[in-house]
DNA sequence: ATGATTGCAAACAGTTTGCAATGAA
DNA sequence: TTCATTGCAAACTGTTTGCAATCAT
């Protein structure tokens, strides 16, 4: 975690952008919560705790430079909200997501499924692809099992195989 | 085309829902339009033209309406608006996008793409799949051979193969 | 020293809602 | 007739912006 915050940091200087307190604050809650999928005042609170004095536009613009940087992907379920997504260290691309629609739980996968697809794409399309967004929406393990008999059992535990 | 909207018309009574003007225009406006990725406010001018009394929150309500019989489905591209795409008669997934990140304009794959990669993610992650939102952002065809030599020669025309 | 960055408040844009009036069934 | 639906305006929510003060370099 502290590379990936120095490097992050490096790529800020690369760009000759300064390094605030606010920005490394940002950052830092960005990596404590990688596993969520924070709203910009998900990550105004957090950063509230560690900078009291920053306002929420300072982290609309961090959010938005760390997008640029490739660093956050900024992503959108559907609700009005746009959410913040570190990228894993040298990712090139946005991961996927299982969003489910009883109990609203957001989880990754970051294994990239899209290879085949994306060779086609660019084949029969013509188009020359830079990134993807890819978002299932359905049940998950725990909303099948609780919601009585499914009509087709589950076979697995779930979690990153 | 026709066809199309009395199934809608029928679907609206089935769940005994009034059809009132307001949303046969609304519908009219979609079909004539399916091309393209409308936002409420597009919808809404086009649709004043057939119907001038009509006001933007009926617009709203009927997109949500339609959005709920699954007859037109609700994407973002991330810009801050909400577009409605018709469904093909008879789908039951929302198919996928490919928008330039140079002109912005959208195109759509009808054909689906993620049959194999869905039967394994409800495989190996124990997700039911409902339903899926899938875009790519690259550069289109005509992006490609305007902006000068790109550095992978383009193969097909574009258009659905 | 100096231009980038910040905090604040005000401005915006898209969407939703309350309510009396209207109209499809 | 009767309850869903509409139009309007006002309310809301998330996000952006102008500006003087501040701070990293």
């Amino acid at each position: 975690m502290k590379e990936r915050m120095d490097q992050i940091k490096k790529e800020l200087h690369a760009q000759s952008y300064k390094l605030t307190p606010q920005r490394e604050a940002t950052v830092e809650v960005l990596l404590e919560n990688e596993e969520d999928h924070l709203s910009a005042e998900d990550v105004y609170l957090l950063v509230k705790e560690k900078a009291p004095e920053i306002g929420l536009a300072t982290v609309y613009r961090t959010l938005e430079l760390l997008n640029e940087l490739e660093i956050v992907d900024k992503i959108n379920f559907g609700d009005g909200v746009s959410r913040y997504d570190l990228r894993k260290e040298g990712a090139d691309h946005s991961h996927h997501h299982l969003v489910c629609i009883h109990c609203g739980s957001v989880s990754e996968i970051e294994e990239d499924l899209l290879g085949d697809v994306e060779k086609k794409v660019e084949r029969d399309w013509a188009f020359k692809i830079k990134d993807h967004r890819l978002t299932f929406h359905g049940v998950c393990v725990n909303c099948q099992t609780e919601h009585e008999a499914s009509d087709e059992a589950p076979t697995l535990k779930a979690a990153h195989p």
